[in-house]
DNA sequence: TATACATATGAATTTTTATTCATGTAAACG
DNA sequence: CGTTTACATGAATAAAAATTCATATGTATA
């Protein structure tokens, strides 16, 4: 492993390991939209998508852009489709049954 | 994205995103060995290394197999190798010298 | 089978992270 | 230029994770 590599890792995971962040990127990656229409469409304060967008930007994990009076983010459909397809082929492989494995510990939210 | 993957993706994540197992893995990779070494190269207690083993054998990060007195913990390096790439691959286009973007939050050890 | 070695576990505490609520700022548009 | 819309930020609180220390379990072997 690159030297330097165990603190990025740990940075980009951290940001990852959050229910919320992930719901951000799902929508991002179906398409980009503003703040508000990811608040709405996932029921929460806008606040704390705003909250949460931020490090997903400061890890350019997500992109952000003007659009007139809105701020339209979009998420970095490399990075993230790779992470998640490296997730998918593990859970295919190790977890069948859909994480029954993992079964036990639901997540923070839904 | 595949439903139900979010869940995976979130206990995957929280998972790794953790200094201590994230060194576990980085000296697993390097080569199998048991709690007590692991714990040694890390200077770190037995009862932590331990604790951060569980989860990561549990996501099929790490297994483990008796020999003899000892247990000896290695790496899923098919996943695990992967998922590095990936953080690599994305630290080179968008974090260019190592990670500098990512300045001003230090990691909780190292 | 008593002992030592290797690891696991539990529970209390500390640390980190998320969430909420109130408010600040910035662009558009009348 | 004041008002509205859209978003960001700060600070307090709440929630979740990590760490530590004490102790338990399990295996080999004298």
């Amino acid at each position: 492993m690159k030297k330097g590599l165990t603190e990025i890792c740990y940075k980009f995971f951290t940001n990852l390991a959050n229910p919320t962040r992930l719901a951000v990127l799902e929508k991002l990656m179906e398409n980009p939209m503003s703040v508000n229409a990811l608040a709405a469409l996932l029921g929460q304060e806008q606040s704390m998508i705003s909250h949460n967008l931020k490090p997903l930007l400061r890890c350019k994990l997500a992109f952000s852009e003007r659009q007139g009076k809105k701020r339209v983010y979009s998420a970095n459909r490399e990075t993230v489709s790779m992470l998640f397809k490296a997730v998918e082929n593990h859970a295919e492989k190790y977890c069948p049954s859909g994480g029954r494995c993992l079964k036990g510990e639901k997540m923070k939210n839904g």
